[in-house]
DNA sequence: AATGAATGAGAATTCATTCAT
DNA sequence: TATGAATGAATTCTCATTCAT
């Protein structure tokens, strides 16, 4: 077959992996496994890829990439710093449980040593940035009390959002939230993650 | 060198392969590379431990003994739910800036699928059952707003704890927390999260 | 080389199998050695093999299949008692000689005590049951005396052609031949086992 | 430690040695373990005798010792052949069944390439010498027909006892024995045999 | 002279990567 | 251009043998 390969061959190849690395991490995936399951052959991966840890890499971008765009959504309009965070966490747990294999792989990515400081600036600038502004604002607004720093709560918030990703989207962190709760409802964790974090940022007695 | 191995000798193997397993996960972690950094032959691990999933729980055992040691006696006392957190949130810092390998490790770990439940069980059930005992003791006591849920609180809580330990042990969230300050003094941010925790947790005007 | 294996190719590494474990056993054959010999690289045998025991099995049910058709040739037609055995054994003496590893490699079978009885059922059931029919039905016909118990006959008999396979087919057992019969032709050795095996089959004055 | 090993150690290591290799074969058989078992260390194993191989071929000496023996106690008095065959015969399972690792590390000496020849000199020379002249003798009392070789019918005798000692000393021949005769008594068996014996070498009419 | 812990070569097996077709 | 079989380096684990005590 002489067939060059169609985008959504391409796409497919790109989810696979995404799902085979989430599956086995880096070292355990096989490129074999993911050429079978795409319906490709395993040379023509290495056509695209020069390597397992280049395809690794386009599966991460990939990943971040719809990980960023569902999360900057959430936050895109004008509205009360507490509903966005509603809007936040329920897009975070949604995620997770859709898009297993994504947060996972992000997990992976946070695992490395080398190109750490890279991969960080990639994936979290934005956020960052975003958080740090969404918190500024309200506290300008008086909507935050005046005592905390926006970058240093935004960054406590954003761990927050990260671990509730985790908790959803892999394994381990999933079962220590049932060594946590084992049968409160997703509604009601929504419910007092967001007390708590109301708590935590905004001065008593506002919203 | 046919001497036995001296004690120092040990737990160099033990250290080094921490080490190696935060690098590598238990996948890729290799016996070679642990002998060869603890210069000692392959054989004589072998001779200690059955096989590197042995070796791996050793490692684990070692690391959740230290770890939890330092984190109890951080709460052992009596005190007010604020000091105890400060207490906490320093010794997570002091450790992780120490033992980095162990965070690593520890990391690592929190990516498995197979055995996550086991993993989950083993690491986080003391924690969790400490931190929801501190809780509902200082609710009770009046110190703890009344409409958090001990269990769920105590989880948020352990999940900034755990973001900081990977914050100051794993280089990726290192650089992570970079992007949010990149000047601010460790001082200043355990004075923040301490006001960020307070403000989650307590009743407006109570401490 | 990147070729598909030709047909010749996957005979040689059978061949070769056959004789690295007539040679060393199971246990102490080395795939590395089977794949030298065989001028083909080690993992493409476990592209073949799933490992060194199925390597083993097919190995086994390759000679199986050979000696049978060997063997069966030689009592298929409708005969009396003693050419069929003259026949046995001139089949036997001539696949010794010119497939010594399928013996080496039976003998160092026998040797297993694990799976014994499995390895013994597989490959003996079928002479097993054969040879003792041919007795029988020779008992019937008057050729074999009365007294003589069919299958202990079969067994006393195979077990003659099992030592004529290992003094043909193994070095040790040849160089035991010698020391009885240093200078014997094959044909006299052929006319007196014969003669030993008639005395003890057939009724006195009968064939 | 300083004491030197009694001649009663020195014993128990090679009864223990002739075991592990009898169960085990020569690469499978472990030091350590015929070291534990005989309740010496592995070093003083390696003082007596060079390596596992030289130890191998100690036991070897020892077993085919013990085994010729017995065997040649059986004909050593003045007796018709049959009963001096039906003797020997009887003390061929009583050995095997009793000493079947003696048993099973003859088989294996039988399977070695090298040396065949000087092993096969050392242990079959008296047998062969014995039993052909037992033959000879006999032939020439009448005992025995005239149109026998005396070497040859000792070889195809000699052949029926070494399947006797397999039939009762290794599993995989004790297995092939079932499948022949899954329940006549050994009696029987002796019977037959014995029968078939007769036949095969003696002069119709004679004994 | 005896001990037994340490050594390290060697074997099975896997799988990323190559390249003839 | 796509294929997928072949390659062979790398890894885990075993155990015969050594030698400091």
């Amino acid at each position: 077959m002489l067939k060059k390969l169609t985008q959504s061959q391409q796409d497919t190849i790109l989810e696979r992996a995404v799902e085979e690395f989430g599956r086995n991490g880096l070292e355990r995936a096989a490129i074999s496994e993911i050429a079978r399951r795409s319906d490709v052959s395993v040379g023509v991966i290495y056509k695209y890829y020069k390597n397992k840890e280049e395809l690794f890499q386009n599966c991460l971008t990939h990943s971040i990439a719809i990980l960023t765009e569902v999360m900057e959504e959430a936050v895109s309009g004008e509205e009360p710093l507490i509903s966005a965070c509603e809007k936040l966490i329920r897009a975070c747990i949604a995620f997770s449980k859709e898009h297993a294999p994504y947060i996972q792989m992000y997990h992976a990515i946070t695992h490395t040593q080398e190109g750490a400081k890279e991969y960080a600036e990639t994936i979290e600038s934005m956020t960052a940035a975003t958080y740090t502004r969404l918190l500024a604002k309200a506290q300008q607004e008086g909507e935050v009390r005046q005592d905390l720093d926006p970058a240093l709560g935004a960054m406590f918030f954003d761990n927050l959002l990260m671990m509730l990703h985790f908790s959803y989207g892999c394994a381990y962190y999933g079962e220590r939230m049932k060594l946590y709760d084992s049968k409160v409802s997703e509604d009601e964790l929504v419910r007092q993650l967001l007390l708590f974090i109301k708590g935590a940022l905004c001065a008593p007695g506002k919203e």
